[in-house]
DNA sequence: CTTGACATCGAACGCATGTTCAGGTATTAT
DNA sequence: ATAATACCTGAACATGCGTTCGATGTCAAG
């Protein structure tokens, strides 16, 4: 009795083999062989498999390096997605000074509790992932930037910026560290909430006035609401 | 001449081929061969690189399976994070109707465009991922919510909620969405705003309210102030 | 009924690839 | 000096694994 392709493009089977690389993909971290497929799809053939992996590439579900063992990866959507670790070097906090990177020191150790993984397709194309961190916001002095407590900020490492880049500072003036977005001005320096309704401050040219770093990036996980 | 190790656990060469494994793995999709191994390391013997990766194995860099084909990964921290794409269903914006999930609709197709990949280690460790997805917020209409034009927030999909969880709801009385965290009180419901300067609204029990999902994160990527 | 496209099987072939071994040469400790 | 250890070589071996091919069965069109 024959196999009836259901819905036009993916029989079954084809679905049944997609689905099972995958899997074994996710499970295992590489490919598996066709005789892996062969026997976890109820195919009894290596050559039935090659048949059906032909077609699932002539259509653009995989693709395969020939004559390279395990040499085939989905594509699309379910495919493999690049991330960036990027490491969170501590708190900001209003009355205390940013951490700063040490040069040389590799941050990027195993420990997952202290980075945050981000799709690289979130960040800016260009962008390369070293001199990238994060800081954990703490306390709610950064809601006129629109930053609440808990909230994780991704930062660029920068001591300068360009007018309407959002940074963090270090104003010695105030011995506090903020978010604001940042614009240069005849004789001073505008520092502008990202809250539309709040109102700007001003630094003199000659205070002294402390670039951290570019914010790129703003992750909040909500949680229930502590009342 | 002899090699001496520098950094007492990793050698040069240890540290070449861990490099190689996972640039290679990155661009192909699947593990690199012994041998091609070696002539990417200047190895001329399959003998050695098999006598390196068994240290890097004894000393936790990477896992091997035994006698399957390209059967290794590096662990740790460069290791590839579990990703989840969630599908960004449309806008959200003060007096619009909420995009609705349409029920047996795939939306993860091969779109990059209209979804967002997050790290499953950024959501609660029990979510599945179905019954996810995400909104892009329009206007400023969510400012009071910390939620700025052109976030990303990702959904729950949901039609009641506990007190304290913050969630999209569309009220019928004022004919608008809006995101607040939720309570119930006695003979009403209180709309909290996330940001704490910000009164609450109340809505009675007897008036109609559209609960449309909880908010379990908010992603925003900065970008240069519109002055 | 014949033909041909499609699906499947089993087996054989041959290169790809991990494993093993019998030595080598330095460097360091005893 | 001798022994021990770490590093390396080359080759042989066994098997993993993709490829190819002939044969069979089913179904729809001509």
């Amino acid at each position: 009795m024959m196999m009836v392709r259901k819905s036009k493009g993916l029989g079954e089977r084809h679905q049944k083999i997609l689905d099972f690389i995958q899997e074994y993909q996710h499970t295992y971290k590489h490919p598996p062989s066709i005789r892996e497929i062969g026997e976890n799809c109820d195919i009894s053939s290596t050559s039935v498999v090659n048949y059906y992996l032909d077609q699932l590439e002539k259509n653009g579900y995989i693709e395969r390096d020939r004559k390279i063992s395990r040499g085939l990866r989905v594509t699309g959507a379910n495919a493999s997605v690049d991330t960036l670790r990027i490491p969170i070097l501590g708190p900001i906090a209003a009355g205390f000074p940013l951490p700063e990177l040490q040069p040389g020191v590799n941050y990027l150790t195993d420990n997952e509790a202290h980075a945050v993984d981000v799709a690289r397709n979130l960040l800016p194309s260009k962008e390369k992932g070293t001199d990238l961190y994060a800081l954990e916001v703490k306390g709610e002095s950064m809601i006129d930037a629109m930053i609440n407590d808990g909230d994780i900020v991704v930062m660029k490492r920068a001591d300068e910026a360009r007018n309407g880049e959002m940074v963090a500072v270090w104003l010695p003036r105030d011995n506090e560290a903020t978010l604001k977005y940042f614009f240069k001005e005849k004789d001073r320096y505008r520092l502008q909430p990202a809250n539309p309704t709040m109102k700007p401050i001003y630094i003199n040219r000659d205070e002294p006035l402390e670039i951290k770093g570019k914010v790129i990036m703003v992750i909040r996980k909500v949680e229930s609401y502590a009342a």
